[in-house]
Formats: C-alpha cells, structure tokens, sequence
DNA sequence: AAAAAATATTTCATTTTTTGGAAAAATATG
DNA sequence: CATATTTTTCCAAAAAATGAAATATTTTTT
C-alpha cells in the first residue's frame, strides 16, 4: 500500500557507471542469442539466408548453430536445411512465465498511467462472464474511483469488461449475453446487443473503449487489452475518475495513454498484439 | 519417431560422421547456454550460487550473464540481486509454438473442448522420449489440473504420452521403453510392459487414451493423438481434472469429445487419419 | 550429359577473445 | 569496529574463436 520506494542492496562491488560504459560483453554468446533472435523473427531459415541477415560468415554462424543444436535450442530440418528454433528454448523460455504474473509485471507500468493521467488506473480479467478487478493504483486527488480486488463486474458496463467483449468473436459475445443478460445500472447502461456490439467494434477499431457512466453515475472509464503469447486478450487496464475530470475531450488524449499502457503490459508478459486485417 | 525413411537432399559437403562427434563447439556459446539451462530449472539465483552450480568462476559467469541481460533473455532483480530468465527468452521459445503449427490451430478448438467438458485441455509434444506440454486452456473450475507449459513428463504415465505411444510400432515403443523405463509415480502407475501395451491397444481400437491417476492420485485424463500429413502421431490433446469429477462413468462421452477435437486439429493443421487394418 | 553454380561443412593459420585469478568496492554480519 | 561476503572490474596469459579458403555434395545451367 505504500508508495514503492526504490530499494536497493546491491551487496559486493556496485555496477561503475551509471552512463555509457564498458558493457563487458562476450562476443561469442552475443553473436549466438543474435542468431536465436534472427531466428525467432524469420521462423525458419537456410545458412546462407542467416548469413545475408546477420552478416556473419556462414563458417562462423554454422558453428554457432550446431552448438545451438547440441543444447536443443535449434532443430535442422535435415530435408529442406532449414534451422528453426528448438523445443529447449520453449522449455528454458517458459521458465519466464512461471515467474510473471499479469498483476506484477503491469504495476510499474500502471503507476506510470496513473501518474500521466492523474487518475487511478485498474487492471481486471475476464472470468466466467464477468470481469475481475485483480489491481488498482489510486489516483492522489480525493475524489476517487475505488475498487476492491476481487471485486466482481458486470462485463457489459465495464471498459475492461468492453475492451476483452471487443476481442472475441460474435459468437463468444452472444453466448456471454444469452448466460447474463445486460442488466440496467444507470439510464447510460447499453441494454440492446446491437448497440453493444457498435460500440465493441468501435472500441476495437480505436484499441480503447469507453464506460460513459454506464456502471456509476458520474463516473467513466478508458480501457484496453493486454494479450497473451496467443494473441489471445486475458486481461484489461483501464483509467476511471468522474466525470468531470474524465471528460469525452480528454478521451483521444487519455484513451492513446491507456492503450500505450496497456500495449506496454503485453509486451512485458512477453504477449502478441493480434494482428488486424 | 517416424519410421526411418532418411530423406536427406543434404545440399552442401555433408556432415563427415555420423557416429563419431566433430563437436564443433563454441565454448562461450555453451557455457552461456548452459548457463540458461540452469537458470530455467531453478527459477532465480544469485551469482553465488550460480557459480556453485554450474562450476564456473564467479568472473566468468558474471560477464555471460551481463551479456544475456543485454539482449534481455536474463533479467537482475536489483533489490535481491536474483538472476532470473527474462521476456526475450520467452519471446525467442515462443517461436517454436508458432512453428509447431499445432499449438496455434489448435488453441481455439481447445478452448471449445475445455468449454464443452468444463475441465482444463492441454496439447502436449513427444520429444525424446518424453512429454512436452506446450499448451493449455484452463476451466474456470476452482479445483484445476494446471501443468506449466514447458514441463517434461514421462510417456508412459500420461495421457497424451499413451496416445502417441499406442501409434507407433511395438519395436519402436519396446526401444523407448528400453531408454526410459516404466517409472512407478503412484500405485495406478503401469510398470509392467505387458499391461502397457494392452493398455495401447484398446486406447488405439477406441481412439483415446486414459491416464486413470496414474502420474497424479485423484487426477485422471482422456487423451487423442494428432497427426501430421503422413499420418504420423505428432502430438495430442488431453483433458484433465479431479477424478471426482472426470469419473470413469463420463469416460464414453468425455472420451468421445476429445477424439473429435484431435481430429478437428489434424484437419486444421492439413493432417489425416491413419487407415486402420 | 557435362560443366558451372550453389550450398553446407571442414580445415587451419592468425589473432582476437576469453578466461580465471586477484583486486576493488561495496554491503552484511558478528 | 572488524571481518566476511558478494558482486564487479582489471589484466596478462593462453586458449579459443574467427574467417578465408578448401572440400564434398546437390542443383541448375549450358
């Protein structure tokens, strides 16, 4: 709950330079993870072809792969020469997400929304229907949004809630709706699916969606989604505050801030951004 | 795991042995990836116990660990000073799902599977012998079966492993056997070769696999095999939960379910069913 | 059908890089 | 306050990586 203060025991002889130094680096394993880059970006490929994109020598980048091989980081597809990357570097890479949860990796990027906009940022998932509010960073002006974690929504009334919607199918859309309905908080409230489904396309046309009092009086909402390795969205950060300070002007503004943020997130959670027609 | 028809067009000076090694090594390439390896398996370190681990001097691992933390596949925790696997890696093992086409054309059929049983789907891969999971759609079930992507788990005593085990010949699955072994987990646990590959043979005439708390007490799974366009078994999918609720009394409906989405897969993927006898 | 081009792998002499021991600079511990 | 840990930097010795060229194949062209 307190503000984080930057917490440090670097034990032993600290890092000399805070600039632009030395950068003790291998060069033998820099070459190889920037053949494993190379790789991951071109999915597959023949020597010859990650000799013209890396500009090593082919003698010198055959080595490197077949000591990457020998750790299974790389697979040589023995009929067509071509090198892809290997089953161990899913294995070693998977050891990342064990250690990454969502909520973590997005609060210092959450701090940095609430900080630009000057109001409280929240993150929520989607679970069965409903959204979740899983994390929040308060704004510091009195009159505030506050949520509860774990504190469950409607889906339809929540820009989180709209943002995730607006990245499934139709279908998906309708068997959510006919399981829950659209139930009427405020007179804003979108109650007829086709409205709905104007405004989900609009947000995911946008990358934001917006809450117009439609869950609280006097309060709105600027939302996006943070996506999975799947290109899949499995959550949502949002900024909320009243109406006043939100105001429809700020929305360009604040909406680019919060899909930023939310883009942001994704990446940190090594995710993908799907890709649009 | 395919039948050994060595289709090579080996274009380029062939590789000189194929049973003595050349071991054309780079020392610092290896080092560095042993050093992930190690990375991975324990989740976080420090350099201390880094160097207890991998042998290597103190020096030595510091200067590859800066340089992988340059390309951010290792990240510092400056506040404990733990090393851990960073996004890039995840990012660069990412590539092999994609590759491995299956995963992707299988993810939103999977999600279907896990809706349509209301229990968590997984695909795993054969690798040398054992298990890989590479992918997973959770239920919305508190009580879950969960597998970290990534984990390696024994043949013999899993679902999806019983799957690609009942599709490949009886020499080929005596040498894996051979190799491995039948470890027991618990007293379910098949360790006698001739239950086992009785135990194949219904699951290949019914057309899934049943891991009945075989590597988890109180945990059973359903498994299909999936094949590639040679009809060969290259991966499975599977759905797994508490026995209390994934009763044998289910097995017929639940089984069926699973089959259907395997060979929805292998038709996505441009696969096609072996021809049965 | 033969010759030429393309390609992957190996060899090897050269020199750049890596390496490990030790020192340095800080914190932690007693 | 002194000593022990721990991470980082330094440095000279030497091992290891490098790239050009050679080699053994396959594919393409003539």
């Amino acid at each position: 709950m307190a503000t984080e203060i930057e917490y440090k025991k670097t034990r032993g002889r600290p890092r000399s330079a805070p600039g632009e130094k030395p950068a003790t680096m291998v060069q033998a394993l820099d070459r190889g993870l920037t053949l494993l880059h190379t790789l991951a970006e071109t999915d597959q490929a023949t020597l010859t072809e990650l000799s013209m994109q890396t500009g090593m020598v082919p003698s010198t980048l055959h080595r490197l792969l077949v000591t990457l091989q020998h750790h299974g980081v790389v697979d040589l597809d023995e009929a067509t020469q071509h090198w892809t990357i290997g089953v161990e570097a899913f294995r070693i890479g998977s050891s990342f997400v064990r250690r990454t949860k969502v909520a973590e990796a997005g609060r210092p990027i959450m701090r940095e929304l609430m900080e630009a906009t000057g109001e409280t940022a929240n993150m929520a998932i989607a679970d069965d229907g409903d959204v979740v509010f899983i994390s929040q960073v308060e704004t510091h002006e009195t009159v505030r949004a506050f949520f509860w974690p774990g504190t469950r929504g409607a889906i339809h009334a929540s820009g989180i809630g709209k943002a995730l919607l607006a990245e499934l199918s139709a279908e998906e859309v309708k068997r959510i709706l006919q399981k829950k309905g659209l139930q009427e908080f405020t007179p804003n409230t979108i109650t007829v699916p086709e409205k709905l489904f104007a405004d989900l396309d609009e947000a995911r046309r946008r990358g934001w969606s917006v809450d117009d009092e439609e869950r609280n009086l006097g309060m709105r909402c600027l939302a996006s989604p943070i996506f999975n390795q799947f290109a899949e969205a499995i959550a949502g950060v949002s900024v909320s505050g009243p109406s006043v300070r939100v105001t429809p002007a700020r929305d360009e503004e604040i909406g680019a801030m919060v899909k930023q943020a939310a883009d942001a997130i994704t990446r940190a959670i090594g995710g993908r951004l799907p890709e649009r027609a």
